[in-house]
DNA sequence: TACAACCAGTTGCAAAATGCAATCACAATG
DNA sequence: CATTGTGATTGCATTTTGCAACTGGTTGTA
């Protein structure tokens, strides 16, 4: 049998407080949202074009953290020898279904802009198994892991993001009117 | 139409970062977990029994936040001056999706104990059928919200419960023998 | 009525994390 | 050979966390 070893580096082995040990502060989860679906795999990418304006010391302390923690991986970029690119691993596709219920909750309970929330509610809507096709998307991606069944048409990614292109253009419209 | 002013208090309108402005720390959401699967309602009781050790000022400031962000209420115990009774709001009740499936991912990818995995196991398993009957067992203690059936047998958080205690029984008999 | 136990916190202080701006060493581009 | 792009690091002020002791009051008990 396995014999219980006192655990220095944890507060328990609860899966509610590992999670929160790995997860657990204002910006990992910021930084594989962007990942997932903003599709940014570099570091100025993720640091520029990130809506909360994460900061580059922050960003190179979570990279590093969730690196060591296999949410992420990491591997220099052919085309540029200081360029590295920021994949997720399974551990990190798979936090996809999380992200689709904290969408939904912040959704429903907080004071989110329409523009930012659109693809929280397509992917609500979606549920399991549009989730799914994310996922599957995602491990092309990032996984290299080519589908059993070629894809007809946009992605999810495309999908959700044109959602988002579709309510700016009528916000944009609004305002000049 | 609804105007855009611009918002100091908040780093952007997207709904996961909401949520993690609310509950994007170490602590908020295992004191939402204590109250919701450990039955906690006293400050006591989050304090003492709580497995990762909180301590009593981190308490305090989460309990006011959470309060203050509506996922938790608070009132008098009419059996002791002193004594306050916390609550969930159906803001709180509906972070339980989000707890189930946080509580998957922690049991795939992280070092829990069986014991106190067993719950989120069960959880899992049950999926959003059982899920809903929790959220409306909690309805009943947190809201006093009372059933439209009235229920039979143990609720979703005895059975969750006796299941933690069989592991732990089995576990003292291994060790013994 | 004295006294211990219980109640929800608060206080003080050291350590760690965060936020911000500037800067770095190197690579590619024109 | 200067400019821009690359993934970061550094220094410093502010904020948050962690820990232990303590507070002012209430309740139960001898």
């Amino acid at each position: 049998m396995t014999v219980d070893k006192e655990d220095t580096t944890h507060r328990s082995g609860c899966p509610i407080n590992l999670t929160l040990e790995v997860l657990g502060d204002k910006w990992s989860l910021i930084v594989v949202r962007d990942m997932m679906f903003g599709n940014r795999r570099h570091f100025r990418e993720l640091l520029s074009q990130n809506q909360e304006g994460i900061a580059s010391n922050i960003l190179a302390d979570r990279l590093r953290r969730l690196l060591a923690e296999g949410v992420i991986s990491k591997r220099d970029d052919p085309s540029h020898k200081q360029k590295a690119i920021y994949s997720l691993t399974e551990k990190g596709i798979e936090l996809l279904p999380v992200f689709a219920l904290i969408g939904a909750w912040g959704r429903k309970w907080l004071p989110v802009t329409e523009e930012l929330s659109i693809r929280a509610q397509l992917l609500e809507e979606g549920g399991p198994a549009l989730w799914e096709e994310f996922m599957e998307e995602l491990r092309e991606e990032h996984l290299g892991i080519m589908p059993t069944l070629p894809r007809a048409g946009p992605g999810v990614r495309e999908r959700l993001h044109a959602a988002y292109r579709e309510v700016m253009e009528r916000k944009a419209k609004a305002a000049v009117c």
